[in-house]
DNA sequence: CTGAAGTGCGGAACCGGTACAGCAGGAGGG
DNA sequence: CCCTCCTGCTGTACCGGTTCCGCACTTCAG
């Protein structure tokens, strides 16, 4: 039992390929009459066009990729993927096109699994993350004519259009707020140093101390994990100086370090104040709660795809941007107390 | 500047196409001179398979299928499935065969989004995810001839090959630990009544407390959320007979349990022993670190997806365990405290 | 009554590969 | 020297659709 093909739905109608291909595609050629007997046949006979042969009259793939440069293993340590994930489907499926999706180990590969799924045909677009300062993916893809959309900083993303937030104002916003509470000293523990959005983080960590009249920060840089997050915060309470607050760049690391802090006896928020980027269910359920930088990751997947399938539409497509996070105050702040 | 084909190959080498087909398959048939000689013109101009072509002729897909029925924008709210696409990915990138991902809104939706993939020539197997008790999708699939693995219970999957984990055992394991340091009154904040895994885990439950000669158990059912968790916990510990020790089903409602019994100033683990389903860095960032269920989600997904290959593959397949789900005491259990 | 325009449909080519039969030409055995 | 076998390659059909072109027939204006 094959699958049916139009030849079949046409043996059967007695009329041609190109008539039953006519109907069901509701293209002008046939009479009313043979289009609803025909359409009728291929319900019943439970026919669906072969992707296969579609494509290779140079129809869409009807699939965008996403490849991610992570180990397959450790994809689910942040929660920033699935909820990008979330918002890229939730603007694919209903428009019924796939997501194929593909752990690669160096940037290298993915530039090469781009090559291949764009020249199988298998992919009708991509969306690039995790962009790095001097990414070589961006020459890479410029010099295909893959569609693509990156999520990251204009400033990375060169040529290619960028969906992107304004890490920079949410930072500002952050450090001003803290400024204003009384801090004087505070530091930010950061995400991996190449990647784009630590970059653009960092500078504006730096400029906003310095326009709250602030000596220059401490900042340190990790790998997004706890236990990095809760190293550089011991390191931080332990030194000289020790800062009044601390800034995450994500929701793990900023939990592992209230831990910390409550290991060495520091009450959060009388001795250290504590923010954390990106809100999640958690910052919400260690006591005292988090305060956080709260932004729609979901959206900003839903926004990358939105463009991503205009540029596959060969409509023009510019540069997006996405609200940027906001400060959610909670518990973990505060004025710092006096010494 | 089109896509060179094998006809582009032929031409500028001076042979057929078929010759082509043969040296760039590695077929026998054309000689190794000619051979190189191809395949050295279709490195440089950067010829691909096209994957319509092929699968016109009967080829693989390369790609397997997984529809997942929840809103896409709560696809995050549960570590489970970033690590269970993790542990996929794992087996299928290194033979480079992508995951077709997309979310659908009722099992219905779920079946013909399958029999479409299917049907088009788009993916080569599914998997099942989420599978209920009486679940409709188990019938669908064994009209259909796709291939296809389900995660979950034997029992739940009748005729379609199963991949599981005992989870009985490991609720059995978990009883009997509370039983031993002394528990009588034990509570199971449970997820999704539907769900076939949550009917195995309730049974077990009354069974090992059964076993155990402890009174018939109080359980709770939610749909996993840390809000339901919460409420479901604080219900529990302001009934007349409160339970000294508390089983979750996942690590989101076990913390959040924590952070209610701390509001009502009950001392975890003195009043009440907390234990979480699943393990994540969060059951160890709260204080007390929380006793959890250990359990390789990517193995899970891993196997799965290896039985997937083998069903695609024609290979006989059959169900396959994975190691249960094994008690790690943290500092969220001890011996109740005697009234 | 004739010519033009429009409708409904079919034939054939094509997309980019693969499968299969067959055909030269050389080697080797009898 | 003839016949067979093997090697290396080509021609052709085919997968399941789409698209272009054109044909037969009807309709209607002139």
């Amino acid at each position: 039992m094959k699958r049916p093909t139009i030849a079949d739905i046409a043996r059967s109608a007695g009329v041609s390929k190109v008539a039953v291909s006519y109907a069901l595609n509701d293209q002008p050629g046939v009479s009313e009459q043979t289009r609803a007997k025909i359409k009728a046949i291929a319900r019943e006979v439970g026919w669906r066009p072969s992707n296969a042969a579609r494509a290779l009259n140079g129809a869409k793939a009807r699939a965008v990729g996403l490849a991610v440069c992570r180990p397959a293993r450790t994809l689910s340590v942040e929660r920033f993927f699935m909820e990008l994930i979330s918002g890229i489907e939730s603007e694919l499926a209903p428009r019924s096109i796939a997501l194929m999706l593909q752990t690669v180990t160096s940037h290298d590969d993915e530039i090469e699994l781009y090559r291949r799924w764009w020249g199988e045909g298998r992919v009708d677009g991509a969306l690039l993350v995790d962009l790095h300062d001097d990414d070589v993916r961006i020459p890479a893809f410029a010099a295909m004519d893959l569609p693509v959309v990156a999520l990251g900083p204009p400033e990375a993303a060169g040529p290619v259009p960028a969906v992107w937030s304004d890490d920079g104002a949410s930072i500002h916003e952050t450090v001003a707020y803290l400024a204003a509470l009384g801090h004087r000293h505070i530091a930010r523990v950061a995400g991996l140093p190449r990647l784009a959005h630590t970059t653009v983080r960092d500078a504006a960590f730096e400029a906003g101390c310095r326009a709250a009249g602030l000596p220059e920060p401490v900042m340190v840089h990790t790998d997004y994990s706890g236990d990095e997050g809760a190293r550089a915060t011991r390191g931080l309470l332990i030194a000289a100086e020790r800062p009044t607050a601390i800034v995450y760049d994500n929701d793990i690391m900023a939990v592992a370090g209230l831990s910390v802090a409550q290991e060495l006896s520091l009450d959060v928020p009388r001795d250290l104040s504590l923010v954390a980027w990106d809100d999640s269910p958690f910052t919400q359920v260690v006591r005292p709660q988090l305060t956080a930088l709260t932004r729609d990751i979901a959206e900003y997947g839903a926004c990358a795809a939105r463009i991503l399938l205009a540029a596959v539409d060969e409509e023009p497509v510019a540069d997006s941007q996405v609200p940027a996070a906001r400060l959610v105050p909670r518990a973990s702040t505060s004025a710092p107390q006096r010494r």
